[in-house]
DNA sequence: CGTAGAATTGCAACATTATAACCTAATCTC
DNA sequence: GAGATTAGGTTATAATGTTGCAATTCTACG
């Protein structure tokens, strides 16, 4: 089903612990993971390619939830928020972050070839910054 | 006029050499450096911030350019193919290449109060990639 | 020359991505 | 439970980017 080429896994497990990790977070945070908003985060959880906003709204449909294009805006922007997905501008498309909770300027690389994505910590870009001019 | 509040500098000196690498480079490949597409450069080098494809449109107009979307979005695929500018997706915009003809893989910090960015080398973000899994 | 082929441009329509505005419903706080 | 806050529904529209095709201009080659 989800192909994960680069390194063969148990995607279910991906895709509980990101819940779970969400839970938490939320909780922490006062914050609350109502259904669309976790549905939203298990359908950009359901493979490691970044996934378009519009390409949610079908699935969301299928499944009786509600889907405007703001629906599944607010979602992403609510997962954002709290660092749960991470927006890959050049793709216009967004993915699960791998490591929620801890700050961390992010980074990816995609790619071209099979649209898997791999996100990098980006602490040591900012060395780079520093040092140019 | 063009604010540079990072650096004060002499604005028109960067957009003549932008205008003469970009004749210097187009001679070298046998590519045509039209009037509109010197133009666009000549735009998108009108100040230090990346400007958005939209914006170029009317200033065209005035100048009695055609100004469609796909002559403005031409000219800049063409400038990009060449590595004159280059697109900061987050902000759907373009920004002139400050070394083109180098090849370099290239990064941006893009200030949020005044909208500047500055281009940054990305060779040694390809290093943090390799380290990375 | 002059003409074939390639590159460039003009133009109209359309596709994709994202947001605004405004209102209703659910949930929390006290 | 009343009022405040947060979330969601709905419609419309803005912003960004693309496709397809015809017309024109340039270039190269005989």
């Amino acid at each position: 089903m989800a192909q994960n080429v680069y390194k063969a896994h148990d995607h279910h497990a991906c895709i509980n612990s990101a819940v779970s990790r969400a839970r938490a977070l939320c909780e922490e945070q006062g914050a609350r993971l109502t259904p669309v908003r976790q549905r939203v985060l298990e359908l950009v959880w359901a493979n490691h390619k970044p996934v378009g906003a519009y390409d949610l709204l079908p699935k969301l449909a299928e499944e009786g939830f509600n889907s405007a294009p703001p629906t599944v805006y607010r979602a992403l922007d609510f997962l954002l928020d709290l660092g749960l997905v991470h927006r890959i501008s050049s793709l216009n498309a967004f993915i699960g972050c791998t490591h929620p909770g801890e700050a961390h300027p992010s980074c990816f690389f995609v790619c071209r070839e099979c649209g898997e994505a791999q996100e990098l910590d980006a602490e040591q870009v900012n060395k780079i910054a520093r040092q140019a001019e």
